[in-house]
Order: C-alpha cells, then structure tokens, then sequence
DNA sequence: CAACATACGGAACCTTGTTCCGTCTGTCTA
DNA sequence: TAGACAGACGGAACAAGGTTCCGTATGTTG
C-alpha cells in the first residue's frame, strides 16, 4: 500500500502541521526564557503560559519535562560532544586536552541552573535527559579518558560514566557563592594525575 | 535531692504532657523505619500513617521535615562530630585523620538514601538540617584541615565549607551501582595532597 | 468547500505539603 | 474524686504542581 509520495515519506513520518510546529518553536523559546529565569524546574504550566499555549500542548510537544530540556539545550550539548575529538586532535596533551573538556562540560552546565540536579539518575522525570547524556556525552570523555590513560598521564582506575557523575554532582549548588564547583573539580583532575 | 516539685524546673521550660512525650518517640522510630524503607524525602502522610497519628501531630512535633531527620540522626551525627578531635589527638598524621574522618562522613551519608541529596543548601525545607550540619560537622572538619595544613601534607587553598559541599555532592546517588563514590572522594583527597 | 485527521485549550484529577480548628484528654487543684 | 483548662489530637480543607482527557477548533486534502 501507501505508493503515495508525499512529503511524509522524504523522512518517514507524517509532515506536522504548520499550527503544531510553530507551536514548537515557540514553548522552545519560552522555555528557554523561562529555564533562565527560574531554572530547569520552573513548573510547566510558567512554560505554557510564556509561550501562550494550554497545557494539552505542552504534554502533547514534550511528553517529559526533561525532553524539552534536552531539545533546549541540544545545540550546546552537541558542541561540548564535538569538542571532545577535535580537542584530542589539536596536539595538545591528551590529559589537558581532558582538563579543557571538563571545563566545557562544566560550563555548559553551571550556566544552567538546577541542570546539574536534574541529572540525578534516581529521578524518573529526568530519565530522557540522563539517557541523552550517556549516549552523546560520556563517549565523548571516554575517548579523552583512554588517550590519557594510554599516554600514562593518568590513573587507570576511573571510568568516564563515574567521573562524568561525580563532575556533575560536583556542580550542582555552584550559585552558591560560598561554593566553588570549579576548585572541587580541579582537585579531582588533580588527584586523577596522581599515581595510583 | 532538691525539693523539686515540678520536673520542669529542671530545664526551664513545662514540661509535656505524657501523650506528646510518647507520640514523639513513636513518630522518631517511625520515621526511622520509613526514611530505611523509602528514603529520606517519603512523603509526610506515610510517617503519619506509619506512626498511627494525624498529620497536625507530625507538623506540631517536627515543623518542617529537616528537624524530624535531624532528631531521628543527630546520635549518629554527634558521634560523627566527636570523632574528629579523637582521630586528631590520637598521633595519626593529620592528613590521615581527615581521609578517616571523611570516611565516617561519607558512611553516615551513604547508608541514608536519600540524604546527601537534601542536603543542598538551595531548598528551604531542609535550612535547619544545612544549618545543623554547617554548625556541628564543618567545625569538626576544619580543625582536622587546618591541622593537615599546619602540617605541610596538603594544600591550603581549600575550606572546610566547600570541601563538605563537594564531598556531600559526590555522595548523591551513590545508590547507583555504576557509580562509585568512595573512588571520586579518593581522587579529591589526593589533589588536596597535590602542590598547588 | 466538505470532510477528516490533527492539534488545541483547559477543566479535572492526583499527589504531597501545610494550615486550621473543633474535639478530646492529661494534669492540677479544690 | 470531680471540675476546669491548657495542651494535644485528628483530619478536613486548601495550595501547588504534574498529568490526563476530551470537546472544540482548525489545517489540509481531495
């Protein structure tokens, strides 16, 4: 059946319609405004009343909260994923090419706040958004965590997944100003060059 | 003993009536018994249901959930507190002291799900669990810093507040058996011990 | 332009925290 | 022991936020 050839079939499922996706663009933009505003768990319905839209709406875009984390932030995630091969490519030594990427890593995600919290993995809200993470980012660092290791500039005994963890927990309450995220991390990165 | 007519005197304020007396000791046990079952942040009705009180009970013992988890673990935390000056005064190096009492620490963290994770600093409910702990274990911990530093064995760009946020952080999920807490707190403990 | 699939809005429901007040009960005194 | 009352009790009621559902509205297509 279906011989029809329509646009649908250029990438396998049915075109929106064009209500539905400027609909989609704009609870991206509220929601990023929002997200800056109020953090990654302002309520849903602060979401839907920025972008002028009823609740059905939202659900109907984004089934979870965190999959309209992950497209807001997609952009920036795939840069901090990309950086990690040209970083290793760029002749620096692997374990400073490592220090600069957890520094974007973590970058990306003290700008964001309450983002480090929501990657808890106990919460099932966020499931989607840790997913994401374990699938785009932590090969990312695994690559720069072998280079490291194979060149003898680090510790063997850690893996990506773990450290990625324990970065992250690290940054979460970095709006604290009587806390530094970023020192926390430097010793981490500090102990990872100490022999075993 | 003293002509003391009423117990009260004793402590200055009235004393209670039987029925709150008893009732406190079995919302702490209760408590106790659902925070082991489902973690820390279990929903107040449960606490209620599991001790056979109504819901003003629970509010009129405890106000806010922080002082119900401080009551149910301030043993453990004491003694925790305790152990600080007792590692220091019993000829270990300094430094070994603290890796010991952090080790202490992080076991009282681990071993209650649900803890580390309340104890960020940006959710009101829990202020008087910050504030109990600010008072009486980052004390504790300072003095075995400032010791090791005294000492020469680690670096002295790093405070007790911080240090106690970053290890509390990197205790959060430490449920999840892909994650390993105890090894990042290790890499921490070993960049403290780095030059600057 | 008629018909239909799709999308929309928001009322309604669920869970959890928190307050409030009518009722009940220790405790104290006469 | 009885009466009075401060103190404690239970749980209904309210607030806030997440999520579902369905009657209505509107692109899209033939």
């Amino acid at each position: 059946m279906m011989a029809d050839v329509d646009a649908q079939a250029e990438h396998g499922r049915p075109r929106k319609r064009a209500d539905a996706r400027r609909n989609e663009q704009t609870l991206l933009d509220a929601a990023a405004a929002v997200f800056v505003a109020a953090g990654v768990e302002a309520p849903v319905r602060d979401i839907a009343a920025k972008a002028g839209v009823g609740l059905g709406t939202i659900y109907r875009h984004f089934p979870t909260r965190a999959d309209l984390i992950i497209a807001v932030y997609r952009h920036q995630a795939e840069a901090c994923a990309q950086a990690g091969p040209d970083l290793l490519a760029s002749g620096i030594a692997p374990h400073l090419a490592l220090t600069r990427w957890i520094d974007l890593f973590v970058d990306f995600l003290v700008t964001k706040h309450g983002l480090a919290a929501a990657l808890q993995p106990d919460n099932p809200e966020y499931a989607p958004l840790h997913a994401y993470i374990l699938d785009r980012l932590v090969p990312a660092c695994a690559q720069l965590l072998d280079a490291a290791v194979a060149a003898g500039e680090i510790r063997s005994d850690v893996d990506a997944l773990g450290l990625m963890h324990g970065i992250g927990n690290l940054c979460i309450g970095s709006d604290d100003p009587n806390y530094d995220a970023r020192r926390m991390i430097e010793l981490v990165l500090a102990g990872l060059r100490t022999p075993r």
